[in-house]
DNA sequence: ATAAAAATTGAATGATTATTCAATACAAAA
DNA sequence: TTTTGTATTGAATAATCATTCAATTTTTAT
């Protein structure tokens, strides 16, 4: 069977750089399986069928599938803070009006879908015991607070704001945003996306009176 | 040796209800197993060691590992609902001040600690695959999310509060709770269960803007 | 004290699963 | 085409673990 690289124009450009197709169809596979039979019941087995690899082959490729499972984890979270870091890397737009566009990116059907949520929280529920984890998903809370932060005390300053700081608010809304995807596992039907975009719009609304925007 | 059953004057008064002292030791030994390896690394060996009881009899006794479980997940929750049931069933106290204690309580280092909350979200994690796991976590949130709306609408009414309805203050607060839980986790050195109850705290400040005591 | 019943043990069993690796298929180079 | 190196397979291995159950200990009833 063929199963070529991608990206290798020719054998001496080949970097460290360089992901073949399988690899990344095994990641895929991996946040596949995790999403359809949760964590505790994905296997090399079930993972290397979902990606049309041989089990052997799926160990071979990531040596270990502590390996694969950390970079997956590392994918999922490239992917989500690509999405709000070319929100916050927007020119000419008004900070409430990128503060709402990061709203609609944390609870649009992209990011905050049943299972992305369920694999996000199959690893959080294992970051306590798990070095690796931890430092992935700390490292991007850290950089994302930032942004937030940053933009919030520019809101702040707009309006005019004094009673509630920058960290309180962000603070606030990553904790609701965190809070509310648990809650869309639980109850899907009771919390849409809609409903839990909504909800964090009116907590916006309740801090930044006079913004019409939020409302 | 001798392993005696609790509550047992007599064998005429052996009831369902009745719980031996093996039972409870088991389940206590399956949340600090849980708490101290993780779900995934949690094999009914170690929770029988821990409870000082051979592998076979804690099997014997729940009659299967997966039933052990659900029994603590039950018993956290119940736990969890005795901490709050009785401040809602407290009388003649003012609905702010039964919010205060609510908030109080969700916060307070018996219910928000890194060990309890870890459990929390290891069993979370598998909601979305074990219907029974769901079922008792739904049935949680429900009385909650229950009492919560009502003790809102009163403070709504108490402060004439008209712009955030019951349901959404009640829901906001809950995911609140639930991500901060999490971010407690995560950084327990920067989520302090002081930061954390401060932080709801001025959100309800927010919404009851003339009310000094959520200040 | 003795017998019967119940509780508890611990070793054996069988199922599952990550990992290894010799064998094979394939691609590139000569 | 032949050779050489790389990619991939799939079956074997070894470890882990839930579950079972015959044997033993402890409790209760007589």
């Amino acid at each position: 069977m063929m199963k070529a690289l991608v990206n290798k124009k020719s054998s001496e450009q080949a970097s460290e750089t360089e992901i073949s197709v399988n690899h990344q169809k095994l990641i895929d596979a991996t946040i596949e399986t995790i999403a359809k039979r949760g964590l505790a019941d994905t296997t090399i087995a079930h993972v290397a069928k979902r990606a049309k690899v041989s089990q052997g082959y799926a160990n071979f490729r990531f040596k270990s599938k502590d390996n694969l499972l950390i970079s997956s984890l590392q994918y999922l979270s490239d992917e989500y803070k690509k999405s709000w870091q070319k929100i916050f890397e927007e020119k000419n737009i008004d900070p409430i009006d990128r503060i709402i566009r990061i709203i609609q990116n944390d609870f649009s059907s992209k990011i905050a879908n049943r299972n992305k949520i369920s694999v996000w929280i199959a690893f959080y529920s294992e970051v306590k015991f798990r070095p690796s984890y931890l430092a992935i998903c700390q490292r991007q809370d850290e950089i994302y607070s930032q942004q937030m932060e940053k933009l919030v005390s520019e809101i702040n300053n707009i309006t005019n704001q004094k009673e509630f700081t920058p960290k309180e608010v962000s603070e606030t809304y990553h904790s609701m945003v965190d809070g509310l995807w648990q809650r869309i596992l639980f109850d899907p039907k009771i919390y849409t996306n809609e409903f839990c975009k909504n909800l964090v719009l009116k907590y916006f609304k309740s801090i930044y009176v006079n913004e019409d925007r939020f409302a």
